[in-house]
RNA sequence: GGCUGGAUAGCUCAGUUGGUAGAGCAGAGGACUGAAAAUCCUUGUGUCCCCAGUUCAAUUCUGGGUCCAGCCA
């Protein structure tokens, strides 16, 4: 599939995109949309995509899949590795075949970078050697600025030359192609996309979602978080590196390896996803139009489900 | 009751040989093009515990007090 081009029409104009912060109820919302449009679920979520990982992740439920359909929940092993460029191809063949079907996807997370990678696309570059990418990392960071400013300086000037992995990620596009790194990329948020989208955000007060986070966590640790995750350690959790990345995990293994107490875990996971939440906010305002629903912590996830959908018909009846 | 340390930003603390102070964390904002639940950037005026004294000047020195911790009774 050549990523280079952005979602075709049909499924821009068919399918309903819903995302937000952790914990502001959005899965739920997808999930009482997908019931009352006739809908299906595709999961823009780059952590939940793993086997395993489940209560750090808050999957859904099984009874929730057995009456709606999930796509790209489970579809991969711990020591499978996963990107955003998977995520847009496999979404993409997800949402064709749910309206081969007749269906509407509905694409539901929380993870920006595969929203803006599904609907606008990567660009030529080419995907990551994981071997070239280990060399890479070991190789000090002025090092690869230097290369970088020497072979490629437009990519120099235009990347965060203080991010490790953005400076990584651009020297191994060099190396691989040997062109022009800025080139190959799709071209974002330069020209107004012609083709909307009906991209919906539940928002919530910050104490709001904060009191939410809280809860979800202390709930994820009376569901087993630590068994689970011990048992994921003989299944290699530590050796994906993509999977060592999800707040709660990572931790969970930190404690499991004694550095600190499960109190002092449990409080410093609530602070990572409340930053991260924070983190996702900033993202789906600045890089997503998004519509935006404020929920009250009263008000019902159905009315909210309800507003949703209503906006979303107008938004079929114009496109 | 005695002795010894503490008392400084929301928290943990540094510092000022006397010229009203700064880190980390939190908080707030931002970035993000194949690891994104990750990674990175910006942002710090606060009765320097209280009262009095010395001094041109005290958060810093002196005396008294309050509170906290540890040790001794």
């Amino acid at each position: 599939m050549n990523l280079d081009e952005t979602l075709p029409t049909g499924i821009r104009q068919k399918s309903l995109f819903l995302g937000g912060p952790t914990a502001s109820g959005k899965s739920r919302v997808g999930f009482l949309l997908a019931e009352r449009l006739g809908g299906e679920i595709i999961t823009v979520d780059s952590m939940q995509v793993y086997r395993g990982l489940d209560i750090g992740t808050a999957k859904p439920s099984p009874e929730e899949r057995a009456r709606v359909p999930h796509h790209l929940v489970d579809i991969l092993d711990l020591n499978e590795a996963f990107d955003a460029s998977q995520f847009a191809s496999r979404a993409q063949v997800a949402a064709t075949d749910i309206l081969k079907r007749g269906r509407v996807p509905i694409f539901c997370g929380g993870t920006g970078l595969y929203f803006k990678a599904l609907l606008e696309g990567l660009g030529e570059s080419p995907g990551s050697d994981p071997v070239l990418r280990a060399a890479l990392e070991q190789t000090p960071l002025e090092e690869l600025l230097a290369e970088l400013q020497a072979r490629d300086p437009e990519a120099f000037e235009r990347i965060d030359r203080k991010n490790p992995r953005r400076v990584i990620r651009a020297v191994e596009v060099l190396r691989l192609t040997g062109q022009n790194v800025t080139a190959q990329r799709a071209r974002w948020k330069a020209e107004p996309v012609e083709n909307p989208v009906f991209f919906a955000g539940l928002e919530r007060d910050p104490e709001d979602l904060k009191r939410r986070i809280e809860v979800r966590v202390d709930e994820m640790f009376a569901q087993g978080l630590e068994a689970e995750t011990r048992r994921l350690l003989a299944f290699g959790l530590e050796t994906n590196r993509n999977a060592m990345q999800a707040i709660g995990y990572s931790q969970v293994v930190d404690f499991l390896h004694g550095a600190r107490s499960l109190e002092d875990t449990i409080a410093l996971i609530k602070l990572r996803t409340r930053k991260y939440s924070k983190r996702q906010m900033t993202w789906f305002r600045r890089q997503a139009r998004v519509q935006w629903f404020a929920v009250s912590p009263e008000e019902s996830l159905e009315k909210i489900a309800g507003s949703v959908a209503d906006a979303f018909a107008k938004f079929r009846q114009t496109n």
